[in-house]
DNA sequence: CAATTACGGACTTCGTGTGTCTATGATAAC
DNA sequence: GTTATCATAGACACACGAAGTCCGTAATTG
């Protein structure tokens, strides 16, 4: 029961796209670069995040990667759902039953939590 | 990123053991059966909620286990804390800077969450 | 003593996270 | 067109924890 690595590469990553914003899209070997990680690696993350339409890459020279879209609206459940996806944290057997009380709590527990990382724009943070 | 199944089993068991709290403690085997989950296995668990004083247990013939202290007081938290641990969901790398930003929005959106499992209670469940 | 029950450690199995390596494809500069 | 740059995708290796199983030991009842 953690986050991965993976999320918190993300969420560095996307901070900083969106902080130092620059006309030029950025490589994914400056990104590596600033978090001490694999740039194969981390590249695996950035494609995550571009299917997830959050960022837009260029190939060839001075390519890279982009914030896509406006960011104003980038939130942090937005990446965590790119990375870590959109299942419920808390799965039981099978059955499903939508009344069920212990189900419900967990569910709701889980939504409260989704709600302040939705609630929370990346650009927020970006001064 | 998921709750463990343990927590699933810990979780009905508690709520099976509040909802039909008999005088007589009730043994492991009638437990794991209700749940179609093997007896051995299910008794880690409960020795898990032994050590973070949920439940006492009783050895020898007609032991088994019963609810520890005041019935009204145990919350989802309390049994998710004793088998997923206390630990943060969101750790990073080592530094643990607490006047971080990212940090500090993981952090509160956990705070919420377990703020909801904290206020819920077992007994709200036991009709 | 004998039966019952909880406790503990060692062990296996399996899935997933975390990377690395390498080949392929796309694009810009020359 | 050629070459350098850059992203993408797949295969692979590795470590770690979750999920159980098995068996031996201790404690209690009768
Ligand atoms: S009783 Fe509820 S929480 Fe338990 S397994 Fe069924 S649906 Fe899930
Ligand atoms: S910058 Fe903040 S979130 Fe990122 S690794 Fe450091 S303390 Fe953790």
């Amino acid at each position: 029961m953690k986050y991965s690595k993976a999320t918190n590469y993300a969420l560095h990553t996307m901070l900083y796209l969106i902080a130092i914003a620059p006309d030029r899209p950025v490589g994914v070997q400056q990104l590596a670069e600033k978090q001490g990680v694999s740039p194969t690696y981390l590249s695996k993350i950035l494609t995550k995040l571009v299917k997830a339409g959050l960022v837009e890459s260029a190939s060839g020279a001075n390519g890279g990667y982009r914030v896509k879209g406006k960011k104003e609206d980038i939130s942090f459940l937005d990446i965590i759902h790119a990375l870590e996806g959109t299942t419920s944290l808390f799965e039981c057997c099978g059955s499903g039953d939508e009344r069920c009380v212990i189900h419900q709590v967990m569910l709701s527990a889980e939504e409260a939590m989704e709600q302040h990382l939705k609630n929370t724009k990346l650009i927020d943070l970006a001064k």
